[in-house]
DNA sequence: GAGTGATTACTGATCGATCAGTAAGTAGAG
DNA sequence: CTCTACTTACTGATCGATCAGTAATCACTC
């Protein structure tokens, strides 16, 4: 696992955020080729609103060849969102392991909050495009989703029991704090006023005012 | 305009939520089983995953039918989002309009999370669903995010200048606030561990944190 | 207040277009 | 000769939208 200890928030965010690969799934150029489409598609025009004609262009195949690939649209949906959310948590987890709670927190919303604004593609899709799964895929992803919020209300718990934050409801707290990173998928547009970098480093320091963090 | 001095900050905030009407636009039974039939499924499936068939069977017509009051599914689409950011641009206008900043911090965001846990439906329809608009359709919808953007960042500077808040980042900060009710609309189900009361209360005093407000 | 023409609200049937997915065949590598 | 990766050509189903036609209600005239 990427070491987090050491160096400023944003060092030490960058190391895991470097330590993650979307892509590690995928070998083969042309598996990257229609991944790569469908997520654009996806992240643009929704699901049900991309077509596999929009895919197969994208990717540079016809409809038919997918089909080697893949065993269904809804199936590259699935391992796409089953991807991105292993990769949120991953990116919690290794943060969160950070011995000291007040740290782990402020590494983890810089580095959740950047990943969020540098990939708002992946997390667009991986955020807001789950609903189109089928009942036993839909289940996966509540799994992944599950863990992850569980890791960060273990690292919330933990700060407040050594008396680094101090938070009204540690499940609140913990939903708000993860809130302020996923929404920055929906609005976030590059050329703004901040770059990911920056907005990283300002809802760590929002998160920390809001979990109680002494200044 | 609603009064919202006054009262505890729920009671201020209930009063606002009592004076708007979501269906104001819509005042025949007719309209109204069409657009709630379309907030439903747009809200269940998606805008595109949403056939006409199932805004026919919702709301008891046949498709045909449909276009005696709607000229297209962009259209009802279109007016629904209109109607709801109308809505939520009338709600931070109110409660901003409260002279104390602090007051109205705590009466905005209670109010506001609130109605994006207990119209969860309408939401979600009028957070996600817009990107399928067409250009000129998402440009009005885009002018009324702006203003509800600028009333927040209105009511931030000026606490910040009455010395009722302390912030990093003006703008941040106010998008911060705003995340932290829209994302409500992606996570929240009913019959969890809050009330849309309670979350409105909590959220309420985790954004006068955020916000650097005294205790 | 009876008769008339326009308007509104709907229906079932159907339009051309597009959808996800498949069948059959080909090119190249080993 | 077989396997993998791909093509063109195609399937049945479904999409949003429109058709001609019907019933009811309106406004207005005599």
């Amino acid at each position: 696992m990427v070491r987090v200890t050491g160096g400023t928030t944003a060092e030490a965010g960058e190391r895991i955020l470097a330590g993650l690969d979307l892509w590690a799934e995928w070998p083969t150029a042309t598996q990257r080729a229609i991944v790569g489409a469908a997520l654009e598609s996806f992240a643009e025009r929704g699901f049900h609103g991309t077509s596999l004609k929009h895919i197969a262009q994208g990717s540079g195949l016809s409809t038919a060849a997918l089909y080697v690939h893949f065993a269904s649209k809804e199936e590259l949906l699935f391992a796409l969102g089953r991807r991105g959310h292993a990769i949120a948590l991953e990116l919690v987890r290794t943060a969160a392991a950070e011995p000291d709670p007040a740290t782990a927190a402020q590494v983890l919303v810089y580095a959740f909050t950047r990943w969020h604004a540098e990939q708002r593609t992946t997390a667009r899709v991986v955020q807001y495009e789950q609903g189109a799964l089928t009942a036993a895929h839909a289940e996966v992803i509540a799994a992944l989703r599950r863990d992850t919020e569980r890791v960060v209300r273990g690292l919330v718990t933990r700060g407040v029991g050594a008396g680094a934050f101090a938070v009204p409801d540690v499940r609140g707290a913990s939903a708000a704090v993860l809130s302020l990173g996923i929404d920055v998928a929906r609005w976030y547009v590059p050329g703004g006023p901040w770059t990911p970098d920056a907005l990283g480093l300002l809802y760590a320091e929002l998160a920390g005012r809001l979990l109680g963090m002494p200044a």
